[in-house]
DNA sequence: GCAAAAGTGTTTACAGTACACCCATGG
DNA sequence: CCATGGGTGTACTGTAAACACTTTTGC
């Protein structure tokens, strides 16, 4: 009945590059291995994807595994399955990205890994990863800049309250070394109407403070479904 | 020693979305599957990726056993793993586009179909087709249209040599509904000095014959090392 | 009063858009 | 000479880009 039968020896893991805002950084979340093959390095967070679930459910329980997050920005961005990959076998994984608001939240080095750390991209990028871990990296990395631009994803990196400023730098941090114009970025931001003047204020700056926003989304959803199309 | 292996149960495909354009539409390349599941249904073209071969070889084989064809744009799409998504077990596809020259080449219908047709993609989308095909080529043609825009692969559907009237209808066959102004289509890609003027015309047609281009791959890749970006 | 970042408008250049008529060929 | 699609230019409009000084706060 089943003439593929000889198909069904691969496995299937998902690998997720997470990514978070601080001080200014783009950063991505590594661990520290607790398991063969490259037992103690530092790697992508992945896992094996089980029988009843399907891809981004994998990728978001190791997500949450991780961080205890729920509610996540989370996108699937290229599969790589090199014959030679994986040292144990013929193992394909599937590359995710997510964004999280790196300030809220403690990650769990719980289940998955030993130790957790967040480190910039552009450190990361200077390391050596086992597997295919650089070229995931450069793979979601490459994606993310590219949908900033296109998409107000740069708002789930953010606190729900955020100055201009926070977010320019934001923006500068994705789409490094390029930089923006403060006047012509905040003109085009606010002529979007998207974000909500919060009449709210920052405290303890050594400095004039700046007004806090919030990002509009369902203001967003109604403008989309009207054919806007969001352009930074 | 290998700790997963109980993970090794899984099994890989790949499906491939073949463009390509002909009488002013955008075609699929469709088959007529010769095994179970859906034996005898009109699909998209896919099979397993074998244990020696790559993700991408193994699109390029199935595109190349069906079509004869070498040097073809392919490109990674997206991968679909749902649970339930194939009757004998747990399937994982990784989706493939790819755009070829329609008139240029025989289909045979050899190896993996019974049989092979051309469908136009608004026709292919009015149809019910096996697995989650309709999604696989919903994604492929989405991504086409985003691609379209910012790289030059509209060329890879076209003959050699081709007139401007013949791009812009590809244009539009890519971007239905959207009609593209003539004067200013052609202002646009002469503008790029990406097109050789082959100094030919068209013969044996009822009407002014139009002047023949080809399209100057070499002179892409050296504006793009300059930094140029494709956009129409 | 000084340091530090917030906030704010105008001008200029370029690219997108809209638009209509004459031309070359085959039949 | 008619039908068919090929080929061409200009004026207008809107958006992107460049650019520098004043304001508010903490210390």
């Amino acid at each position: 009945m089943n003439p593929a039968i000889d198909y069904f020896k691969y496995a299937i893991t998902v690998d997720n590059v997470i990514f978070g805002f601080s001080k200014g950084e783009l950063n991505v979340l590594l661990i520290e291995r607790g398991e063969e093959p490259f037992d103690k390095d530092w790697a992508l967070p992945g896992y094996f994807v089980k029988q009843d679930e399907d891809l981004e459910s994998a990728a978001y329980r190791v997500l949450n595994e991780l961080t205890g997050l729920k509610d996540v920005y989370l996108e699937q961005v290229h599969s790589f399955g090199r014959v030679d990959r994986h040292p144990f076998g013929r193992v394909i994984t599937v590359a995710f990205y997510s964004l999280i608001k790196i300030d809220d939240y403690k990650i769990n080095a719980a289940s998955i890994a030993k130790n957790v750390k967040w480190e910039s991209v552009n450190e990361v990028l200077k390391m050596s990863l086992p597997f295919d871990h650089r070229e995931i990296l450069e793979a979601c990395y490459t994606k993310l800049r590219k949908a900033v631009r296109g998409r107000p994803v740069g708002f789930e990196l953010l606190p729900p309250k955020f100055t201009l400023t926070e977010l320019q730098n934001l923006y500068e941090a994705i789409l490094m070394p390029q930089k923006l114009d403060k006047r012509n970025f905040r003109k085009k931001i606010l002529s979007m109407k998207l974000l909500i003047d919060l009449s709210e204020t920052q405290e303890g700056v050594a400095h004039r403070p700046a007004k806090l926003f919030k990002f509009d989304r369902d203001k967003y959803k109604e403008f989309v479904s009207e054919g806007f199309v969001f352009d930074i």
